[in-house]
Order: structure tokens, then C-alpha cells, then sequence
DNA sequence: GCCTTGACTGTTATGATATAACAACAGATA
DNA sequence: TATCTGTTGTTATATCATAACAGTCAAGGC
């Protein structure tokens, strides 16, 4: 498991209600770009969201196979990615992990901020952040077609007052 | 093979000068923090220098083994960290391999543009960058004790003029 | 001198992550 | 109906990474 216990840990998840919405915007945001959020890859989703920090794709088969979809790895690894593409959710490099978005909708370069301590995944949009990276490229005469930005360290609630 | 046989593709390879360079100033690099750049390592080092683009761990374990050196996977392993762990070597998550510092002994948060056309990857030090994504932390409430940053693309070598 | 210690290198074995290739099916279309 | 496309599932395999242990060697204490 990639995913943790610890209670209270992840600002975004301290309620339960903002997944519902998420899940109406992906919806929307799919067949906005003709794409089919099917049951597998839906239910996919709903995965992410439950989950406090990103999981594993093998997490992510895991629970699938335990409601009756397939339990091999490209079951997993095909919602994965079609969410990722379709912008509905994140690969974290760093963590070998699959966090959902949590703002849809939006065309955003985030930034992933990886807690150490409880394993909390936030995506922090910086517009700023994009910029620099843009003009840091533009200096070596590079041209970006996507970009990944992840930071370790601790979150704001595993950070001693 | 991580690697291409592409010519003239990566601006930091074009002359085989600055290899020796850096070599040196590893050497230095290491002494001065207490650590020892044995042959292994020492070896694992040029042949990152060697390679246009990064190599993944299997390329240079595969090198190494036709050396003499060890032929398992964690006599690659345990070099490419060392070098990693005191700055000599950068890891490209993005492409699960690895890449020489092409300017160690600063102290450095570096930002690899990596080309989607010849696999080369620059690295572009970026203090703006890193400021940016401090400012956003801090925003969050989050602690930064490393980064990543990683954009795919297309080098100046490989974009038609 | 000789022994202990710690850093280093090598091994075997295994674990974790990811994809290729193919078969079956369902809905859309002509 | 016949065909096409996209989706799901499978088996098998590729790729990346580490755990655990054994042998080597040089430095420092006795
Ligand atoms: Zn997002
Ligand atoms: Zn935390
Ligand atoms: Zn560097
Ligand atoms: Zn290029």
C-alpha cells in the first residue's frame, strides 16, 4: 500500500463532499472531449478520490479486482492512464503513484507537494511556477510539451507549530 | 538502451572537453565532503559523461559488468546513488535513469529538459524556478526538503528553425 | 604484530512496477 | 447483416529496484 491510516492528514479529504462534485466535473470534462468515463474507469476515479494520498496502480487493481472487474495489471494501468491523459487525475513520479485531480476542469500546470510523514499528495496550481519553467526552457532554446514538478517535504498539518 | 545514437544532438556533448573537467571537480567535490570516489564509482561517473542522454541503471550496470566490475544489479545501483546522494549524478524519474551533473560542486535545484526527438537532457539551473516553487509551498503551508522538476520536449537542435 | 571495526564490493534471490500481444464483446454504422 | 472501432479482459513477459548476506581490505587500537 502506498496509501496510509493516519486520520485528519490531508486538507483535501477532510470532507467527504468535494468528491462528488469532482466526480460530476470529470464527468462533464470527459464528454466534453468525447470521451467515455466508463464504469471501470469511473469507479477508478472514485478509488483516488477515497484514498488519502496516491496509490500504487497495484492498489488500485487490488480494489478493482475485489468488485468484480479484471484483476490483471493492464485493468489498472488502462484507467489509470486514461484518466491522466484526460486530466482527471496525476501520475506522481516520485511515488510510483496515481493521485486524482482536484481541481478538473481547469487547464493547470500543477505542482505536487509529497508529505514525508503522512503521505499526503496536494496540488498546488502556480501559474508563477509554470512561467519560470517556460522561461528557463525558453533560455535553451527548448520548447516544453509537458512538464512534471514534485517536491518532498513536510505538509502544513505534520509541521510542528 | 536508454540511449540514442543520434550525432550532435546534445549541446553539452558536442566536445568531449568538459567531461575531464567535471571528472576533477568531482573528485574534489567528494574529498571535500568526506566521501570516496572509488573506482566503481569513478567509473560510473565517465560513463554517465560518456552517454549522450541518461542512462537507466541496467545500461550502466551492463557496461560496468563488461569492465569487470560486478555484474548485479546493485553494484549500478549502489554507484549511480552515491553519485546521486553527493550531487555528481541527477536521477530522471521521468525516464527511470540517470544523468551526470554537468556542473557539480554548486549547490544547485536544478530543472532537465529532456527531448522528446534524441533523448538528450539538459540540465538548466534555475534559481527563479526554485524560488517560485518555494513561494507556492510556503503558500500551502508546505516544507520543501527536495524537488523535481523535470519537462519533456523538444531541444534547440531538434526544434526546425 | 594482530585484532576489531567499518566501509566497500560482490553475490543470490526476490519484490515492485509496467507493457506487449491476443481474444472476446458491445455499440455504432453502412 | 456485416463490419468497424473502442473497450475490457486474459496470459505472458519485460523492466526497474532492493533485501539480505558473504568476502575483502585498509585504518586504528591494543
Ligand atoms: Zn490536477
Ligand atoms: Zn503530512
Ligand atoms: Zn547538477
Ligand atoms: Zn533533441
Amino acid at each position: 500500500m502506498t496509501d496510509h491510516a493516519h486520520a485528519f492528514c490531508c486538507p483535501d479529504h477532510s470532507g467527504a463532499a468535494p468528491a462528488e462534485a469532482i466526480l460530476a466535473q470529470a464527468e462533464a470534462r470527459a464528454r466534453a472531449r468525447g470521451a467515455r468515463l466508463t464504469p471501470v474507469r469511473r469507479r477508478t476515479l472514485e478509488i483516488l478520490l477515497e484514498a488519502h494520498g496516491a496509490l500504487g496502480a497495484y492498489d488500485v487493481l487490488e480494489k478493482l479486482a475485489a468488485e468484480g472487474y479484471g484483476t490483471q495489471p493492464p485493468v489498472a494501468y488502462r484507467a489509470l492512464n486514461f484518466l491522466v491523459e484526460h486530466g482527471l487525475a496525476h501520475r506522481i513520479r516520485r511515488l510510483n503513484a496515481f493521485t486524482a485531480c482536484t481541481h478538473p476542469g481547469e487547464d493547470h500546470r500543477a505542482a505536487f507537494l509529497i508529505c514525508a510523514q503522512c503521505n499526503s499528495v496536494t496540488e498546488a496550481t502556480a501559474p508563477e511556477l509554470s512561467r519560470a519553467l517556460h522561461a528557463a526552457a525558453r533560455t535553451a532554446g527548448f520548447t516544453i510539451e509537458c512538464s512534471t514538478i514534485e517536491a518532498l517535504g513536510r505538509c502544513s498539518a505534520c509541521t510542528p507549530a
